[in-house]
DNA sequence: CCCTATGTTCCCAA
DNA sequence: CTTGGGAACATAGG
């Protein structure tokens, strides 16, 4: 579920209330999500996203990395209470943060090294349209799956790649090698707007998306292509349509988007 | 009951 | 190396 936006909504709202506090309990509560140890009597010392990677960096510099993949979300209660589908639980001494997850894909691990960072890494901190034409105009896969390739940028899935390419007006089953320079600026650009105010509307609640207090996002309401199939578009009043596009269901109006 | 859908990513075969 | 499909899993809806 969370992209991006969503994760970096999280990583805001954790900071503002676990940053120095100490781990006072901890506890799985689903093996399959990875094995926690000796968390006890550490403080984070800081909070980092890495595309839609959380990653809570502790006294000991030991860090821990939460992948939240579909379903994962966390959720911030003052008064300890296990609510369905926890996968584990830290405390602190103003209350607990539990990880909740349906269907179980969130992977939770401890790493020291680096892992792989992506080519272009973060769209909101750099200018990449350059750097993302290189690659891009020897691929022929389509420039939706490019963009959502989290080894070439980091954090934009398949929400925001609907979106971003039906602002920049790019049908998404272009191959990417036929994209021009020019259009993968208007890309950029629109990746920078999209990302930036859906951050600000602390995500898309489309399904069950919620933030670390559990609330809804607001950035559904901006939704100009996803989960509109057969409805006006906004821009030229083209009918929406739904394709499969590896394995995801991807919306775009055939009508304007070239 | 069956089939399809869902925000992700890893693994594997062509 | 690139690409696309299936799996991992749970739940909802037609």
């Amino acid at each position: 579920m969370p992209e991006l936006p969503e994760v970096e909504t999280l990583r805001r709202q954790l900071c503002e209330i676990v940053l120095g506090e100490e781990i006072v309990d901890f506890g799985i509560h689903d093996a399959r999500i990875g094995v926690m140890r000796g968390l006890h009597g550490r403080t984070i010392s800081s909070v980092l996203r890495h595309g839609k990677a959380l990653v809570m960096k502790l006294d000991d510099n030991t860090e821990l990395l939460l992948q939240l993949r579909m379903t994962g979300r966390l959720l911030w209660q003052e008064n300890h209470h296990v609510i369905p589908h926890t996968r584990f639980v830290i405390s602190f001494p103003h209350g607990t943060l539990s990880c909740i997850d349906p269907r179980r894909f969130a992977t939770f691990v401890f790493h020291k090294n680096r892992s792989p960072q992506a080519i272009i890494g973060d769209p909101l901190k750099t200018r990449w349209a350059s750097a993302f034409y290189g690659i891009s105009c020897a691929r022929r896969t389509p420039v939706k799956a490019l963009l959502m390739d989290q080894r070439v940028i980091a954090g934009i899935g398949n929400i925001y790649a609907c979106e971003i390419l039906h602002a920049a007006a790019i049908n998404p089953m272009r191959p990417a090698c036929n994209v021009r320079l020019e259009e993968i600026e208007l890309i950029e650009k629109a990746g920078r707007d999209i990302l930036k105010k859906a951050i600000e509307c602390r995500g898309t609640s489309v399904s069950d998306w919620r933030d670390l207090f559990g609330l809804c996002g607001e950035y559904q309401d901006e939704l100009k292509v996803y989960k509109r199939e057969g409805l006006s578009c906004m821009r030229c009043g083209g009918t929406i349509c739904r394709i499969r596009m590896n394995g995801r269901g991807t919306y775009f109006c055939p009508h304007c988007q070239k």
